[in-house]
DNA sequence: AGTAGAGGCGTTTTT
DNA sequence: CGCCTCTACT
């Protein structure tokens, strides 16, 4: 250990968590209360007692999350100590689990994101000729997923689930939707869980192995696991139960995913002897804001009792303001930033604006686009799911694994080249006769002639397609051919890659199918930087394509590295808010309907009233939304919204009701600002006059 | 293969 | 209302 951990620099609570190291521990670390602290400094501390690094896991649920856990341990023990620590998401955890067990998986296998399930979905759906596509495959795969989450068979699944036509549908295609990622070698989100658990199951040595190489083990948000997760860390633990959780059941936003709150509620139960700290002592907000949020969430029944304060001077009041519709809203919140860097020495980077769901950012974006304030949007559309980057991908991978059959599928006519619809049927029935991939399907085709031969057995009888689509099949697989080749022999896999997806013509489709010159410019530079980040990948970690595009698969969100949001205001949903803190936060609509949400408030459609639905998750969600503001907490509502072109009245979210009235001051966002002090209007003068002379340059 | 027009839908989405 | 998806036509 280079430096002496400081064990002065924590809370009485902090340093139980810290120090108290065997068997189980649950740490209910309200929000703000230093949870990352405690984790980093009790990562520092089992190494300073002698625990060798390889020994520790620490897992959370975001990339983002694990990075920073990894960075702040690293400033603690510095980077040679820290390198040999296992700090991961629990996909990552579970998918290196397999990669290093593989020889018990039996293959190797690629992962299936969000919209390849869906491909495998809809393609089922088609195979069962269930017909049509007037059903929500999404709605089909949430169950199917849930099943796997929760452990549930497939004959399981059809005894325990409803007659709802979408459950029987899910039931019908479950046993179907595994056996084809099977067939594709592919495995998904949920088996990245689900599958080590099994293994973990199945063979002890296996078992015996893993829970020897964890000693220690720390989960982050422990809220938040699901199933699966849960026995996927019990299994790793159960041997030693050195395990300490750290979450906060106020914080369990994510329900309605399958993440059951029962884990943090039930700890003592599930391990018995379980140690509980309550870190309560709040570092981040004021007292007002302090206040509101305990008197919000006391309102829930199902929780850990605990209260946050702070040490923290008073600080201001809250802001409760009303305005007429979401542009007027939108309008005062953009006008507000603006005053409050004008007067004040906020920067926009300082103010964040939550809301409930995406569709109420346009708005916002608009009348900050108007107030020239420059703004970020977190979630939206990452750089990896952006068609063109998703394209290139889907080649790679068929080269590497060509019974990846939605990968073929995305690709095999993209761009266009004479394979049609009828072509890919005829090749899947030819497939499936066989009992061959699609893939091996085509290289009958270029080998066979499978177009003008035999009339099919069932079928009507092939008409003249003139060797056409034969030799168009065959130019495909010559090419993906090609493309395995080039990765296999070319230096470096940029070049290798760039070169296969020339010949598959993407970058000349990009130049010429783009609507606009700027458009197409954008996408050519997406693509680029998709070679870049596999160059950088090289760099790094070797020539390994596979492990590349897997780990792609898990990172989902933009490594927003490079965007700097020091001057930015940020605009994101409640959901997305979590783990971050700003000094001043706007919740906006703040409405029934929209917080608590329609479908949680009606979840038997709109005209059915049901007086017993739970909205401890909606309420905890405003919570959430209260407790990222540091020192200015706005809290704003439309009075009238337009729903489906008509405009209708609204009533403020009963959350609002919640609220010591002594906490806020009232505003009307059309009235003027209140009177701000001379110097304040002076400064906000010459902010204003400032930025216009930066306008005009 | 590409596109115009109809029709349907409208919560959150760590990996 | 506005977006996205599907369909039917060219």
């Amino acid at each position: 250990m280079p430096v002496a951990l400081r064990l002065d620099e924590l809370n009485p609570p902090q340093r139980e968590a810290v120090t108290t190291v065997d068997g189980p521990v649950l740490v209910l670390a309200g929000a703000g209360s230093g949870k990352t602290r405690v984790i980093t400094y009790r990562v520092a501390h089992l190494l300073e007692r002698g625990v060798p690094p390889e020994a520790i896991l620490a897992v959370s649920f975001t990339n983002k999350a694990a990075d920073e856990m990894g960075e702040r341990v690293e400033k603690l023990v510095g980077p040679r100590i820290a390198r040999r620590l296992t700090m991961s998401t629990f996909h990552s955890l579970g998918m290196n689990l397999l990669k290093a067990e593989k020889k018990s998986l039996g293959f190797a296998f690629t992962i299936y994101d969000a919209s390849d399930q869906l491909g495998v979905v809809r393609e089922l759906l088609r195979r069962v000729s269930i017909d049509d596509r007037k059903f929500d495959t999404k709605a089909i795969l949430f169950r199917i997923s849930g099943a796997k989450n929760k452990f549930l068979s497939p004959e399981e699944y059809q005894a325990q689930a409803g007659d709802h036509e979408y459950d029987l549908i899910a039931a019908d295609l479950y046993p179907k939707y595994q056996e084809a990622l099977r067939n594709f070698h592919a495995l998904d989100f949920d088996d990245l869980i689900v599958e080590p658990v099994r293994l973990l199951d199945r063979d002890a040595d296996v078992r015996a192995r893993w829970q020897d190489r964890f000693r220690y083990v720390m989960v982050d948000e422990y809220q938040d696991t699901n199933r699966a997760q849960f026995n996927l860390m019990s299994h790793l633990v159960r041997a030693h139960n050195n395990l300490c959780v750290v979450g906060d059941d106020d914080q369990s936003i994510y329900g309605w995913r399958g993440a059951e709150a029962g884990h943090i509620l039930e700890f003592e139960r599930h391990f018995p002897g379980a140690h509980v700290v309550k870190l309560e002592e709040n570092y981040r907000s004021t007292p007002a804001i302090l206040d509101a949020a305990n008197a919000v969430i006391s309102h829930n029944a199902k929780r850990h009792p605990k209260r946050l304060w702070t040490a923290r001077r008073p600080g201001e009041k809250l802001q409760m303001v009303v305005a007429d519709d979401p542009e007027v809203e939108a309008r005062f919140v953009a006008e507000e930033i603006e005053i409050l860097c004008g007067t004040r020495s906020y920067k926009p980077g300082d103010c964040a604006v939550l809301y409930r769901s995406n569709i109420q950012s346009k708005p916002l974006e608009e009348a900050l686009r108007m107030q020239r304030l420059n703004y970020r949007v977190v979630g939206g559309q990452s750089f990896f799911d952006r068609k063109e980057v998703k394209d290139a991908i889907a080649y790679l991978k068929l080269a590497l694994s060509p019974r990846d059959e939605i990968s073929l599928r995305r690709v095999i006519n993209y761009p266009a080249r004479g394979i049609g619809a009828t072509t890919l049927d005829r090749l899947a029935g030819h497939a499936r006769e066989r009992g061959i991939t699609l893939f091996d399907a085509c290289m009958h085709a270029r080998a066979t002639s499978l177009f003008d031969a035999t009339p099919q057995p069932s079928g009507a009888p092939i008409e003249d397609v003139g060797g056409k689509p034969q030799q168009a099949v065959t130019a495909f697989c010559d090419l993906i051919d090609r493309g395995r080749s080039l990765l296999a022999s070319k230096t470096n896999l940029k070049s290798a890659a760039r070169e296969f997806l020339e010949a598959a013509g993407l970058s000349d489709d990009l130049r010429g199918a783009a609507a606009s010159p700027i458009q197409a410019q954008r996408r050519l530079e997406n693509l680029e930087g998709f070679l870049e980040s596999l160059d950088r990948f090289e760099q790094r970690e070797g020539r390994n394509l596979s492990s590349f595009l897997n780990r792609l698969s898990l990172q989902t969100q933009d490594d927003d590295a490079e965007t700097d949001k020091s001057d930015v205001v940020t605009l994101v949903t409640l959901h997305g808010a979590k783990g971050l803190e700003f000094p001043v936060v706007f919740l906006v609509g703040l409405e029934e309907e929209l917080l608590p949400h329609r479908r949680t408030l009606y979840p038997n459609g709109p005209d059915v009233p049901d007086a017993n639905v739970d909205l401890g998750e909606e309420r905890r969600l405003m919570y959430v939304g209260i407790t990222r503001a540091r020192e200015h907490l706005y809290l704003t509502r439309a009075a009238n919204r337009a729903f489906r072109a008509s405009a209708r009245p609204r009533t403020p979210s009963r959350f609002l009701d919640e609220i010591p009235e002594a906490l806020y001051d009232r505003r009307d966002a059309s009235a003027p600002p209140p009177a701000a002090s001379p110097e304040d209007a002076d400064a906000f003068a010459r902010a204003a006059l400032e930025k216009m002379l930066k306008m005009t340059d």
